[in-house]
DNA sequence: CCGGAGTATGCACACAGTGCAAAATGCACA
DNA sequence: TGTGCATTTTGCACTGTGTGCATACTCCGG
């Protein structure tokens, strides 16, 4: 890695960092790149060298909240089930919640601002969990990961995760563990029901 | 309704239309307001009086699909589950998309036009869903629509709806009834669960 | 026929995003 | 160290979206 590309990164970081605090002062819309621009002391024309656009810089501190599923599922043996890992997983999800409070915040009022952009974080997420997830369940299921039943229980995984995703900051942190648990018992029962009658199926 | 409001929605309709076969045509990002406006008989500028974007032009046509279910559920009868109701209304689902093959094959080059639209379109349908069928589960589970465990079992079915309507264009009618039978064989399954277990629910 | 409400339009403007070419900067090599 | 090359930055001009404002038009009731 040479001194160019890491500095450009450097300066991709300081920018989006710049933009999401003026995004949280004042609203998305009332921002405009030559302000971001000039905060992180570039150019104009320069900001869309890192960005191909005003929207990238607002999603780009915005992907990580998944991350500990992500090392948890990495570091899963073929013998342990795929809910066990992601109910043991929810106290780290509970906790990287409490360690990035203010964060959140300025996402969440980021979001209250411009609420498309928000819809499309919350999609550009569930694409994540679906791309993460489905292998597992794939292979958790004896089925390719293009199989339709296997989409399905994605699809049923990441629409409970998104309800879970979406209550989470209005809940206390207990809460949270609580409708996380009722969530992961559902899915349980669902991925039963798909086991038991996994030899019929057929498309 | 007076005519001057008529005549509006008229206009409306007929710009939207324009659009839609523009943004076929050539692609989204390919044909500007002016050319839409031009197209449909108008100025640039009261396109922007019957459309708040050129977004909301492209979207105006697009929020039909569940209509049959509306209807459906609308009539449906509190002693009927709701389940049924939605397994019953499958054929009715399938039949609307071969009656408007060519509206949805323009509606699919559009969305590949221009992923962005497309994902927005989705959330949109999305919601519609969550709405129309919040109510009807809350009731037959005896729960607030607020309630967590109401929302669940609603997130787990937009879930699979999402996965149901986002194959169904690459599918034979036949399949995307199988797919949709077994889509709704998981949610009764987990649905189950759910009754089994509620006098427990608490947050 | 007239006055006012609602609508259409033109005009000027702010801002996002892009292509292009010139200038600045870091890197390797003599 | 200086020199040539590649990458990066920047300015400039331009297209296109969306908005505010003032003006003109159309329809309606009196």
């Amino acid at each position: 890695m040479d001194l160019r590309s890491r500095r450009r990164l450097q300066v991709r970081r300081d920018v989006a960092e710049k933009a999401a605090s003026l995004f949280a002062e004042r609203g998305y819309e009332h921002v405009t790149v030559a302000e971001i621009a000039a905060a992180a002391g570039i150019s104009r024309r320069t900001f869309f060298t890192h960005f191909a656009s005003k929207e990238e810089a607002a999603l780009a501190s915005a992907a990580d909240v998944l991350e500990s599923l992500q090392r948890s599922l990495s570091a899963k043996k073929p013998e342990v089930s795929f809910t066990s890992v992601v109910r043991d997983n929810v106290p780290e999800l509970i906790a990287w919640h409490e360690h990035h409070a203010e964060l959140l915040e300025q996402r969440r009022r980021i979001a209250l601002s411009n609420p498309d952009l928000a819809a499309k974080v919350a999609a550009a997420r569930t694409q994540a969990e679906r791309d993460m997830v489905t292998p597992h369940l794939a292979a958790e299921l004896g089925l390719p990961p293009d199989h339709h039943t296997v989409m399905l229980v994605v699809g049923a995984f990441t629409g409970l995760g998104d309800v879970l995703m979406s209550r989470a900051p209005d809940l206390l942190p207990a809460d949270v563990a609580t409708l996380a648990d009722e969530a992961l018992d559902l899915f349980e029962a669902l991925l039963l029901r798909v086991k038991q009658t996994l030899p019929g199926t057929s498309i």
